[in-house]
DNA sequence: CCATCGTATTCCCATATGGGAATACGTCAA
DNA sequence: TTGACGTATTCCCATATGGGAATACGATGG
């Protein structure tokens, strides 16, 4: 087998660099390729596939006007990336590490991090 | 150019299932790499690769204990994603996507979003 | 009908992925 | 020492990515 393919789920399509960009501009309200074309600084045709992905994963929705296509935020799509990382966080909060490492030292524990109860 | 390497940032090396598991279980205390091969049913070599990754780009810290090597969840690395997606929650959360959905037919404007204030 | 605009699609290519299988190590128990 | 264990590394391969370039196409204005 080789890497998944980027239309798998959101965690691959987003693994893109040039697609968070361009999320984060459809973030801001409706646009138009040539308008991410503007914001990316990146050829049309690349924008037009790396929206592509963005859409086959429901990251995007598209809706015709004329000869444009304005692409807007799906944003639900991302809540399961917020879901998954979020149940993280109190690996990083700063009150948290810090008491897991004592916990660590006091109890020697190799199994520790309990703040559950 | 070709895809980004899974060692590239967090972004890419949680793109993998596989490595989002280790991350799932890693997050419930140390474990070896035979804990893990047991936990994720996958094999050895496998699961040694994976942490190679995870390893490269900062998300688990390893310690040595005899011929054992005990992985640990480095929590810091999933930050980053945590903050990126953070910024959109008000685009899933229901008050708000009913709401945009609102002042987007009231005022046909194509450049909505805006709560702001 | 023609030219042009806005977008999508196709072709080409270097790259490295992830699993399978085999194997190389370092460590520990006899 | 030897053998078994725990883990890492190497080789092989099908796969598809992402950018560049060229081109196809529908819509629109003359």
């Amino acid at each position: 087998m080789a890497r998944a393919a980027t239309t798998t789920d959101a965690f691959n399509a987003v693994a893109e660099p040039r697609r968070r960009q361009i999320l984060d501009v459809l973030a801001r309200g409706e646009r138009s390729v040539t308008d991410l074309v503007a914001a990316l600084d990146l050829a049309q045709p690349q924008v037009s596939k790396h929206l592509k992905v963005l859409h086959e994963v429901g990251l995007v929705a598209v809706r015709e006007d004329g000869r444009r296509r304005l692409y807007r935020l799906e944003g639900r799509g991302l809540k399961a990336i917020h879901d998954w990382v979020a149940g993280f966080a109190r690996h990083w909060e700063d009150r948290f590490g810090a008491l897991d490492a004592v916990l660590a030292e006091i109890t020697g524990e190799t199994d520790g991090n309990d703040h559950e109860g």
